[in-house]
DNA sequence: TTAGAAATATTCTAGCTATAATTATTATGG
DNA sequence: CCATAATAATTATAGCTAGAATATTTCTAA
């Protein structure tokens, strides 16, 4: 049973515009909890990806963003004190990214926050390893 | 086999990151091939969810983003003379947006060059269903 | 029918984002 | 060792985006 090319791409657009979609739910999603805490949502998605102390670099990976634009982030955490630039321990030219105690204790509040009515929580655990393991294949790295 | 409620929720995150990756791949993947055609990535997005004539409304839908964005971007390509605001049939609120025959030649080269090098090429169309039916559920209205 | 609610599009504003250029530092090849 | 390339972060800029407020038109219920 083979595909024709066009029927291909057609379905092919219609899945990008169903990617572009549930991204924007789940941004929207948590700009309506980061509010709560007076974070924008930008904000909001830096403190979720501060799983441990990283490097500006390894923030923006986590962010899909560039690195300019996590510069413009974490200026802003930085300036509510919740998150701190230090010196990386063996590379001059790094910084070294670390929650506060309060950037630590507010996260842990967000993503209190963010497991309530999830757009995934429609999915089964079993759906969402599947998922998973889809959106895996796609982003891997060549 | 149950899943423990914190292991669940640290993979729900992952996943949001995971939907998060592809959505910027897609978004980078049409504007390196829009540039070619003098169109931003906004511009080239909104070209192809012009699948025919809709309202201002309906492109924001399928864009995913807010109608005063959408007049923004067809004050854009109206002023390319790709896309004309004709008086909707029925509503007098609402615009009748139409592809001119530049705009439609213009889509259509658009649409050969995003099936080019797809970020989702790497899945099979069997694999593409299946994420299609996941997504789908995610996106669906209640 | 008519007053009020809802829908469509736009404007304005604040904030987000990518790109290119710049500085400082590290890594690499001759 | 040194010159060159590569990497990390930042700045400046242009363009994108959401949200609130507004004007117009349509829908709805009393």
């Amino acid at each position: 049973m083979t595909t024709p090319p066009e029927a291909q791409a057609i379905a092919e657009r219609e899945l990008c515009g169903l990617v572009n979609g549930l991204a924007h739910r789940i941004a929207d999603h948590v700009r309506r909890r980061a509010v709560a805490l007076g974070l924008t949502a930008a904000q909001a998605t830096a403190l979720r990806e501060m799983t441990g102390p990283m490097t500006m670099r390894e923030l923006a990976e986590r962010m899909s963003c560039e690195p300019s634009n996590a510069t413009f982030v974490i200026d802003k955490l930085e300036k509510q004190g919740l998150v701190e630039r230090r010196a990386h321990p063996t590379d001059r030219r790094a910084k070294h990214l670390v929650l506060t105690a309060e950037g630590s204790a507010l996260r842990e509040r967000l993503l209190e926050l963010l497991t309530r009515d999830s757009p995934l929580a429609v999915l089964t655990p079993e759906q969402q390893r599947a998922l998973q393991g889809l959106l895996e294949k796609t982003v891997a790295r060549p």
